[in-house]
DNA sequence: CTCCAAATGTTGAAAAAACAACAATTTTTC
DNA sequence: GAAAAATTGTTGTTTTTTCAACATTTGGAG
């Protein structure tokens, strides 16, 4: 079965066998499905009955504040989750949309065993239990670093305090981020047209280097 | 015992015996301390060994940034933990401090419980588990709700956004905020002045009202 | 290959925020 | 309750960012 094989490559699951996948994808009802790119997986405002978990491509989770502006608040992969937060702080409505990036799979899981363990005590419950908190803990660590980015005064401080964590977590100081330039600024929350002039002045300065959308930071501070 | 009491009010530990708890904070080791105003509790770049649970009082998380500016990211009252999230992701390091704003007290748990549940497989554990999966998942929202403040492009926009969300989570249009306006304005990552000025446009035309750290909506929109 | 659309770069003017310095007010401390 | 310290408000100047409009480049789709 395909689907098995994508399972596994997810951090998630990784060490399952696919006896334990099938009876979990039995167990929490497990549904696939597909979208184009540019689609809405989840509409803000939509119940939360599924947690969807990204397979394969790429989502953006966006918002649209009380203003009417839309954001991006994070950028999904595979092996990431949506709505796992609000499954588990019992939350009703998601106040944010899933959005495709690209052509992606996602696994839809019914949300109530996520709550209500089933009866016949799985053993997978237990031991993905233990990785879904480390995984949302790992994503709390992510939004406390992308506070700080935002916290940065000028655009110049945010998008190296950018640089540098993703630079951080590469290990390299050469790396690709997940944005191309507009979507950067609108993770950074600036101008589009400011970032790319403050981008080119850095380079100039010689300070970074890029080339779509892989980067390189050649002075530390 | 005074600490008992002081526990059961944590809405982590509603519903706990006094029998569970004292089983509870034998088999975590919890030590308490208490600290004056303005003290460091925890140190950015310390080992992360223990878990801190704010028991009484207030703290701030902060966090000194690569261009040495100082910021901060949360505010945490009592019930609210300091290191769960660097505990069960496996972080080395804390990569921001923990500062009281007032006379606090702490109960500091010993981490490795957090992650090897004792061998006498406690009841405790089994029932802390949920809760604290739940507390840091509704902490993820928090993050992403200060996330879309932050993302505000002006102060005015800033302060509103998250004017709007405390009294949501009030659920009234009169609320207290934790924060003095030198606070807020760090929170918010502006310029103190700046918002100073900002609150009071807002209160001339008729939008808010404020009083010490007591606001009020008065329009919506 | 050519055309079209999207992404990226550039510029100048307008708006907003930061900064700095100081006044007024409130809170704390002795 | 007076003095000191911290918080808050005010103002003018400087700096930065946004905004708007357009040029250039890149990346498909046919």
């Amino acid at each position: 079965m395909e689907i098995l094989k994508e399972l596994k490559k997810i951090a998630l699951f990784k060490g399952f066998e696919d006896k334990e996948l099938l009876s979990m994808m039995n167990c929490f009802s497990v549904e696939l499905k597909e979208y184009e790119k540019n689609q809405t997986i989840i509409e803000q405002g939509q119940k939360v009955e599924k947690v969807v978990l990204l397979i394969r491509g790429e989502a953006n989770v966006e918002n649209i504040d009380i203003f009417d502006n839309q954001s991006i608040i994070l950028n999904l992969k595979n092996g990431d989750f949506f709505g796992l937060e609000e499954t588990y702080a019992d939350k009703i409505y998601f106040r944010d949309s899933l959005k495709s990036c690209e052509k992606t799979i996602v696994a839809m899981f019914d949300k109530t065993r996520f709550v209500f363990p089933c009866e016949n005590n799985c053993p997978c419950h237990q031991k993905l239990l233990k990785r879904i908190i480390n995984y949302s803990a790992s994503r709390s660590l992510m939004l406390v670093d992308k506070i700080k980015h935002l916290s940065q005064r000028g655009i110049k401080e945010k998008v190296l305090s950018y640089l540098h964590s993703q630079s951080n977590i590469a290990g390299s100081p050469y790396f690709d981020i997940p944005f191309n330039k507009t979507e950067l600024a609108n993770y950074l929350s600036v101008e589009r047209s400011a970032l790319s002039t403050i981008l080119w002045k850095l380079k100039k300065e010689g300070i970074i280097d890029f080339e779509k959308k892989r980067y390189h930071i050649k002075k530390t501070k």
